[in-house]
DNA sequence: ATTATTACATAAGATTCTTATGTATTCAGT
DNA sequence: ACTGAATACATAAGAATCTTATGTAATAAT
């Protein structure tokens, strides 16, 4: 994203969307997996995931299991009931959020 | 929006967006376009709203005109050459952000 | 008279990010 | 064997943007 404001907020809801398409996954592999997905043009940095992770599990919406691979730990995220509600919720909110700013960048002239 | 943090950082588009299609507007008028245009579903605060017309007008983005109208004083605001440049740059990232939003939420499986 | 609306403004605090820094292991290239 | 890149976590200081609260002041509506 480089130098974008626009970004602000929606970091918890892409996390939880990832999770709740990918079961669980880990804090580097969301960064890997979102830079995918938009070929490169989203970067999430680690001063925001890993303290955002963190939040939403003090918050229970994700659950912890840890694991060691290649002698390194990883710390696999997955979405509580409690998150997949809140996940759900959440998608609907940028669902409207996007619509209110289709209605007011791309007015309809009657 | 009430409690939306998505909100954040789209402000200043949709403040320069709305200038650029209604040539002046002063700051009361903005909130109530606003709210006309999503009817009644997002509501811009006037501590939000103020200090960031300040801060477009002290980047050179916009101009005020002064009017007294009804003996009440109201500030209207225009975009310099400078604000018409900075608009469109902004439109287009708000345009790349929906798009990597959709990639991200509606993935595409193949 | 009193309340709502119009119209501006700012300050304190909350939230969410960026940037910088730190630790530690593995892998690839020289 | 060494160095840098990649993998994998973490936190702290500071920036940016908001919310909430508060203030001033005039007009319109009840």
């Amino acid at each position: 994203m480089q130098n974008n404001q626009l970004f602000k907020g929606s970091l918890s809801t892409i996390v939880l969307k990832l999770l709740k398409d990918n079961k669980k996954m880990y804090g580097y592999q969301i960064t890997r997996e979102v830079e995918k997905i938009t070929a490169g043009e989203m970067v999430i940095t680690e001063g925001a995931l890993y303290p955002t992770l963190h939040k939403l599990e003090a918050r229970g919406l994700l659950s912890v299991e840890m694991k060691m691979v290649n002698n390194r730990r990883r710390k696999y995220y997955f979405l509580t009931e409690k998150g997949k509600k809140e996940t759900m919720s959440l998608l609907n909110e940028m669902k409207t959020f996007i619509q209110h700013m289709d209605l007011l960048l791309n007015p309809k002239l009657i």
